[in-house]
DNA sequence: CTGAAAGCGCTTACAG
DNA sequence: CTGAAAGCGCTTACAG
C-alpha cells in the first residue's frame, strides 16, 4: 500500500490495541517495556509519523506559536526571529510568523495604519491556532495589550512593557538607555548636540528619547527643536533627516540617532555632502544591530541585548504555554559600545559632568517564574 | 456558554443541517441564497470561526506552506521572507518558515553542515503538514533536490536551477549576472582587479564568478590566485579578506564582491587602513540589497530582483497546491546599477572593449503555467 | 438544494 | 499496564 501509515498500522503490526500504540507513541501514559519496544518497531517498519492535524484536533494544541514582527527585513527583527525560531525547534514547537507590511499583492508597507495592520496580523495568528504568540510591535497602546490579552491564546510582547501584566513584557529600560546616550556623549565632551528620533508614536521611542533628553537636561544641554528631527527608524527616513539637519549648517558637533539603520543612513548622508564622521561630526547610534561594526566608519552605539529578550521571552511562553520549566531571565541592561564614530568633542577637557545614570538603573521586580 | 462555539452550534442557530452549513461556510457546493444568509448571520451572531485542525484533518489540506532559508537575518533572505507571507497571505495560505541556524539553544550557525540543516530543516517543513514549501538554499545538489522532489510536499526552489524540473525553479541567470559586473569594472577601464566570492560550495556563487572570470578572460584580462579570496557572503569573512587582500599591497584598481554584505564589510575594513573608495579602489557588490544604497560610498552593484523571483515561485507554488491560476512570470534579469562606488579606472580612456554579454540572454523555456 | 452518516487520525477517560 | 469506545470539529459522498 502506497496510502501514508496512521497508528492503527502501527498498533495493528505491534499486535496492541490504537490506545496503547497511541500511549507509547505519545509518552503519556504507562507502557510496559516489551510492548513499547514492539511498538517502537512498527513505527520504525511503517516509517509512520504522527499526524499533526488529528493531534491538534483531540488535543486542542497545535504545537506552533505566532510571532508577529512588524517588518522581517531589517536588521533588527531578523536576529529575532532567528533566535525564536531556536528556541522554538529546540523544544520541538514551531514558529509562524506574520508581519504587518505583506496583506496581499498590492498592499505596501504603509497602506492601513499600523495599529490596525499589528491587531490582524496577531489575530491572524490566534484565529490560525498558535498555542501562543508573541509579539514586538511598536504601534500598540496599553489598552490594545490588555485586549489582546483577554483573547484565548496565551501573548507575551518584547521590546515594551505594560502595567497590566508586567510579567508578560520582556524589554530593555529604554529610558535607561537613552541616558546611557546622552551620558556617553556628554562624557566625551559634546553638548552641542542633534538627534534623529524614531517613530513618534513609539512607546520604546519616546522613553529613549525621553531618557535622552533627561539626563541631557540634567546637565544643562538641551536640544533646540530645529535640532530634533524624527526619521522613523528606516534607512530613508535617517537619510532625510541627516539632510534637513545639515541644510540649517553644521552648528552641533555630534549626532544621536535612535537606532543604527538611521545612523548608517545619517552617516551616508553626511558622507555625500563631505563630512566627515568622526573627524567633523561625531555620530552615536542604538541597538548595536549587525550593521554597527561594518558601516565606515564603524558605529558607536548603545547595545540593547534584543535576542537575550527575545529568547526568554520565548521561553516563558513555552512554559506558559506547554508547562515546561525553562529557564528564564528578565534583566536586559543596555550598554554602550565604543567603536569609531564617536569622538572627543570640543568641552572634551572640561571635567566632565558627574552622571547620576547609575541611580536610574532599578532592579526589576521578582516574579513566580 | 463559553465555549467556542462549532460548526453544530451554527447549524442549529441557522436552523440548517451540518452539512448545509458547512457548503455554505466554506463556499462548496450549492446553497439557497436564503439559507446562505441564515449561516451568514448564525455565523456572525455567534462569531464562529471554522477550525483549521478540523478542516485539516478531513481535506488533508493544512492551508499553510513552509519556506526554508538559511538565515533569517541578512540583507539578502528578509525580503524574501516578507514577499512571500504577503503573497500568501494574499492567497488566505500562511507561511511557516525554518532556517537552518537554529536548532536549540546551543546550535551556533556553524555546527553541522549546512546540507544537512537544509535537509533537516526542509523535512521538518514536511512533517509538519505543509501542504508545499519553498526552498532556498545554496547547501543542495541536484540529488539532493531530486531526493526532495520525491517526497510527498510539492517543492519550488528559489535562487536556483535543476535540470531535472526546471519548471519548478526560479532563479536569475547568476552566470550572465556575474558576466554583467566583469562588463562593468572592463567598461569603467578597470583591467587589474581582486575579487571575494562567496561560499565556494554555492551553487549561485558559482555561476556568478564563472560568468565573472569568463568575460573577464574573454577580454584578455585574468586575476592571480592571490587576489581571489573567499568570503563566505558574510560581515565577518568579506572583512576578513578584504584583509588578506590589503595585505598583499594595492595593486589592483578594483574588487569585485560576490555580495553587498561582504561588499559594505570590504569597505569598512578598507576605510580603516586608509584607503578612500572609490578614490584610490573601486568597489562592486552584488545583489542590490537594502544596504547597497546606504553605504559610504553608496554602493554600485549588480542587482538581482530577488523579491520578483521569491513572489513569482511562492505564487507557482500556489497554483500547483491549490489549483489557483495566479499569474507567474519567469525572467528576473540582472541589471548592474551605477551609484559611488565605482569610479573611471586607469584604462579608462583605452577603447572600452566590445562586450558581448548580450548574447549570453537566453530566452527560458515555455512551460505549461 | 439539503440532511444524515461516515470518516479524517489521533487521544483520553473508562473499565478491567 | 491494556483495549474498546467515544470524541475532537470539520467535510463529503450518498440519497433524496
Amino acid at each position: 500500500m502506497t496510502r501514508t501509515p496512521t497508528i492503527a498500522d502501527v498498533a495493528r503490526l505491534a499486535g496492541v490495541g490504537k490506545g496503547t500504540a497511541s500511549r507509547a507513541i505519545s509518552g503519556n501514559g504507562a507502557v510496559s517495556p516489551e510492548t513499547l519496544a514492539r511498538v517502537r518497531e512498527a513505527v520504525a517498519a511503517l516509517n509512520f509519523r504522527p499526524s499533526n492535524a488529528a493531534r491538534a484536533l483531540s488535543t486542542k494544541r497545535t504545537g506552533m506559536v505566532g510571532i508577529y514582527v512588524h517588518d522581517f527585513a531589517g536588521d533588527f527583527f531578523g536576529p529575532i526571529l532567528q533566535a525564536v525560531d531556536g528556541e522554538l525547534r529546540g523544544a520541538n514547537r514551531h514558529m509562524v510568523a506574520a508581519n504587518g507590511c505583506g496583506l496581499g499583492v498590492g498592499a505596501g508597507p504603509d497602506d492601513g495604519d499600523a495599529r490596525q495592520r499589528a491587531l490582524d496580523g496577531i489575530r491572524f495568528l490566534i484565529e490560525r491556532e498558535c498555542d501562543g504568540v508573541l509579539v514586538v510591535s511598536n504601534a500598540l497602546s496599553s489598552e490594545d495589550l490588555d485586549m489582546l490579552w483577554s483573547e484565548k491564546a496565551p501573548l507575551v510582547v518584547l521590546n515594551q512593557t505594560s502595567p497590566s501584566k508586567p510579567e508578560h513584557c520582556f524589554s530593555t529600560d529604554h529610558e535607561l538607555a537613552g541616558r546611557l546616550a546622552a551620558h556617553a556623549l556628554l562624557q566625551q565632551g559634546h553638548r552641542e548636540l542633534a538627534c534623529i528620533s524614531g517613530l513618534h508614536t513609539a512607546p520604546d521611542n519616546a522613553l529613549r528619547m525621553a531618557g535622552f533628553h533627561a539626563e541631557l537636561a540634567q546637565h544643562g544641554v538641551i536640544i533646540p527643536p530645529s535640532h530634533q528631527r524624527e526619521g522613523q527608524f528606516s534607512f530613508d527616513g535617517g537619510h532625510a533627516a541627516a539632510q534637513a539637519l545639515l541644510a540649517q549648517g553644521l552648528d552641533f558637533s555630534a549626532l544621536f540617532c535612535a537606532n543604527d539603520t538611521m545612523a548608517m543612513a545619517a552617516i551616508a548622508c553626511l558622507g555625500k555632502a563631505g563630512v566627515k564622521v568622526p573627524d567633523q561630526l561625531s555620530v552615536l547610534g542604538f541597538d548595536d544591530s549587525v550593521l554597527a561594526r561594518y558601516t565606515t566608519p564603524a558605529l558607536s552605539t548603545v547595545r540593547v541585548p534584543s535576542v537575550d529578550m527575545a529568547a526568554n521571552g520565548c521561553r516563558f511562553l513555552l512554559n506558559l504555554c506547554y508547562g515546561l520549566t525553562l529557564p528564564v531571565q528578565r534583566e536586559f541592561p543596555p550598554e554602550v559600545v565604543w567603536r569609531d564614530s564617536v569622538r572627543p568633542g570640543p568641552h572634551a577637557n572640561e571635567s566632565t559632568p558627574a552622571v547620576q545614570v547609575k541611580m536610574a538603573r532599578k532592579r526589576s521586580p521578582t516574579f513566580k517564574a
